[in-house]
DNA sequence: ATGGTGGTCCAACCA
């Protein structure tokens, strides 16, 4: 009789979570009822120093951060060490902490906070599609060499109307404009799936909620965290969804979970 | 409704 090993599925996720320090028990809730093999982890906002490895080991997971006080800052945690850790890319400015890349098993994870960008034509704007820039050039050579890639974070971009809840309101504005989404695609064109449209979504998909004017309670948000994948893992890729728990909680961050499982 | 909330860290910046 032939062994019948049950194959749990990969389930890599990211975590927009505005502070590591107020959000912790709350992802150390979510990491408990969902048990992610990986978790990328943006906006965590403290040194590394100050990071809750700790906490977060007693729950079963290893962490490694990329962070800075008050700004920025990313983490990744997960149930298996990484390898081939990198925290600096030469083709950005790596003052803001907003990148971290590591291998899991064989999948290469590049973990990304990109720049919000503040407003069309401001000085932060044109920081964001130099970082955009800088970014690509970068991955263009981690896809060359990774058989299995996923790049996922915050990308501070709605890649279509469809991830809008008010396409013709947000016309032209920052997080929308025609710029971030070309420099999106620029990236995608460099073998990158959106594995979320890969599958039937609710109407009205989104993963953040401005915290003002009630934008939770009335679905006024935006689809701006993304799981992108090479083809080898977008063919692997079962199923991806937005857990909108969190942003229901006391407390919550502004951004919900996105979460993709792979079969092996 | 041209406002509103939240995190960081105490005035102002960022989102």
């Amino acid at each position: 009789m032939a062994k019948r090993n049950k194959l749990r599925p990969m389930k890599f996720a990211s975590w927009n979570v505005n502070s590591i320090r107020v959000r912790l028990p709350q992802v150390l809730g979510w990491l408990a009822a969902e048990q992610p093999d990986v978790l990328c982890l943006q906006e965590t906002k403290v040194p590394d120093e100050e990071f809750p490895f700790e906490a977060l080991r007693e729950a079963g997971y290893e962490s490694i951060a990329n962070g800075q006080r008050t700004y920025n800052g990313v983490a990744i945690v997960s149930r298996t060490p990484p390898t081939n850790v990198i925290r600096e890319v030469a083709t950005v400015d790596n003052e803001q902490k907003r990148v971290l890349a590591a291998s899991y098993n064989g999948v290469r994870i590049i973990n990304v906070y990109v720049p919000n960008g503040s407003e069309v034509g401001s000085e932060k704007y044109a920081y964001k599609l130099g970082w955009f820039a800088g970014l690509k050039s970068w991955l263009a050579s981690e896809l060359k060499r990774s058989e299995r890639l996923l790049i996922l974070g915050d990308f501070n971009v709605a890649p279509e109307d469809r991830d809008v809840y008010d396409p013709e309101g947000w016309r032209g504005s920052v997080l929308v404009s025609d710029a971030e989404r070309a420099a999106l695609q620029e990236l995608m064109d460099l073998g990158l799936i959106d594995v979320f449209r890969r599958f039937d979504q609710p109407e009205e998909s989104y993963s953040w909620w401005d915290y003002r004017a009630a934008g939770f309670r009335r679905n006024h948000g935006l689809r701006i965290d993304l799981i992108l994948c090479n083809p080898a893992m977008a063919s692997r890729c079962r199923k991806t969804w937005i857990d909108k728990g969190p942003r229901q909680l006391e407390r919550p961050s502004d951004h919900a979970p996105v979460i993709a499982e792979f079969g092996v």
